[in-house]
RNA sequence: GGCCCUAUCGUCUAGUGGUAAGGACAUCACCCUCUCAAGGUGGAGACAUGGGUUCGAAUCCCGUUAGGGCUACCA
């Protein structure tokens, strides 16, 4: 009877928005805490804005971030089915008895007639509302009207004089009062039930006994109570989690940068690190620890620790998280996924030898620290792909112009030559027997190779870019550079 | 306009009447180092405002201000 069962109830208009993917993580990580049931609804009464496509969307990017469901649309389940316009005939049933209880009646207003008294009404300083003038419309009145052509909405007629007292487990006791609500729509013209009704039906039907959802819902929540009552269920617990802002702290949107799971997704960040982050947008354990794996999460979830104010989106510091799990993943995983975006680029061509894997390993570990997300690789990476070497900037050309320059790399020209094959420790022992034979110190003979081998005074460690590039393109590079270096004197 | 929500460093937040107001990201300095990054150490940085309540308020109450949400035959 007590047990816990919440829902995520996504309505398949478009991208996935990053606040809808934490009201998923919230409802889910609460579900799992308690051991609850997870469900997923899709909420597709907007016949005009629904599809197929985003629903599948939205699916995948759960499940790319590590979310899973008990009931629901793909996975099936007792309360089935699961997507709103399935169960159509189940909303008629309800919509009928309010009719037959007088609860709720037909409304004829066309759109400019409601246009019309809602100016009025804003005019006048007043909430806009409908004022009910199809209250009590007698079966002969809808009769002339359908006579017509008037297609009828449902409306629930909103008691008067009531306050609705609306209990909220993160923000406490909010009251509205009815007298500004108006008698709202149940059932649109086209049988189509609007979001407060069907949702209020499923809920109930779906035994859900938390609703988790963003706190753009509250000022609905009043209308749906009243339907609760008015069909004599009782109540769940209601959550509103308060909105994820942009940097202007308006409503998170397209203007504020990626916006959509799919967005990160495709730039190539962690879905762990997606995960951390949403977590902490809103809730917080406590302590003073950051990084969370999703079962830490699922452990220490709790909504009395939801926070009430909104959160601004920071992008630094899911860069620092997602480059944070970059790091400190096992080095295949994060070449795996590396791959594509190399490949992307041009660098590579899949399929890959083993041996090129391999090489590819030494490549992403010599480069992921520098990354926030795997997209950025290609440009830390191109050092390894690169045809010619291109100086870059002022600083890089001071490096070259050095008096010693030529010296120091024909000497280690000569020396790679000489041996086999370039293992770390060897080009350590190279380079150390160049400083002392040349007599020039550590840096002038470092930073001239490696802006000859990379073209930047920037980059990876110095020995394991001789290591990953080899012995041949690095006396390739080498004897270009050399070459430009005796065309220019 | 009306209804509703919110208010601690730039940002995410801890705090639930008595704290030197703690942590994290970002930022700055230093260390490490061939460079950059990563890492380490340290610094700067906040209770929107006015009234109450109280021996004592970031914490409780009221107003103001600011931000946000809702105000559809969208969800």
């Amino acid at each position: 009877m007590s047990s816990v069962r919440v829902r995520f109830a996504p309505s398949p208009t478009g991208p996935f928005h990053i606040g809808g993917a934490r009201s998923a993580l919230f409802n889910w990580l609460f579900a799992r805490h308690c051991g609850g049931a997870f469900i997923v609804r899709i909420e597709d009464t907007d016949l005009e804005r629904s599809t197929r496509e985003s629903e599948e969307n939205i699916l995948a990017a759960l499940r790319w971030l590590g979310m899973d469901w008990d009931e629901g649309v793909q996975v099936g389940g007792p309360d089935g089915p699961y997507r709103q316009t399935e169960r159509l005939d189940i909303y008629r049933q309800y919509v009928e008895r309010l009719l037959l209880d007088g609860r709720a009646y037909r409304c004829y207003c066309t759109e400019e007639e409601l246009a019309a008294e809602r100016e009025a009404l804003l005019k006048k300083g007043e909430m806009p509302r409908y004022l009910g003038r199809c209250r009590n419309l007698s079966p002969e009145d809808c009769f002339r009207l359908e006579k017509d052509g008037r297609r009828p909405v449902i409306r629930f007629r909103v008691p008067e004089g009531e306050v609705i007292n609306v209990r909220d487990l993160v923000r406490g006791d909010v009251s509205f009062e009815c007298g500004g609500i108006g008698d709202f729509i149940i059932l649109k013209s086209d049988m189509i039930p609007t979001y407060n009704f069907a949702v209020v039906v499923d809920d109930h039907l779906m035994s859900i006994s938390h609703v988790i959802r963003a706190e753009e819902h509250l000022p609905n929540t009043p209308r749906q109570i009243l339907l609760y009552n008015a069909l004599g269920w009782s109540l769940p617990e209601f959550a509103h989690v308060s909105l994820i802002l942009g940097k202007d702290r308006s409503k998170m949107s397209k203007r504020h940068g990626a916006t959509s799971v799919e967005q990160y997704q495709e730039k190539g960040y962690l879905p762990e690190a997606l995960d951390n982050f949403l977590a902490l947008l809103g809730w917080s354990p406590g302590g003073e620890e950051e990084i969370f794996t999703l079962e830490e999460l699922k452990q220490q979830f709790t909504l009395e620790r939801v926070a009430k104010s909104p959160a601004v989106f920071d992008l630094d510091k899911l860069n620092w998280l997602d480059g944070h799990y970059i790091r400190q993943s096992p080095l295949e995983r994060v070449t795996d996924l590396a791959v594509p975006f190399l490949e992307k680029a041009g660098f590579i061509a899949t399929p890959l030898s083993r041996g090129k894997y391999e090489w590819l390993k030494m490549v992403v570990d010599s480069v992921r620290e520098y990354l926030n997300c795997l997209e950025e690789i290609t440009v830390h990476a191109s050092i390894y792909f690169m045809d010619g070497v291109e100086i870059e900037g002022k600083e890089a050309e001071e490096v070259l112009a050095g008096e010693q320059v030529p010296a120091v790399l024909s000497a280690i020209q000569k020396k790679v030559a000489s041996r086999e094959e370039l293992t770390n420790p060897e080009v350590k022992l190279l380079l150390k027997e160049v400083g002392k034979e040349l007599g020039v110190k550590g840096k002038q003979i470092f930073m001239p190779l490696r802006v000859a081998l990379t073209g930047s005074t920037h980059g990876p460690d110095l020995n394991q870019i001789m290591v990953i590039l080899g012995k041949d393109k690095v006396s390739d590079r080498l004897a270009r550079m050399l070459g430009k270096i005796a065309g220019q004197v």
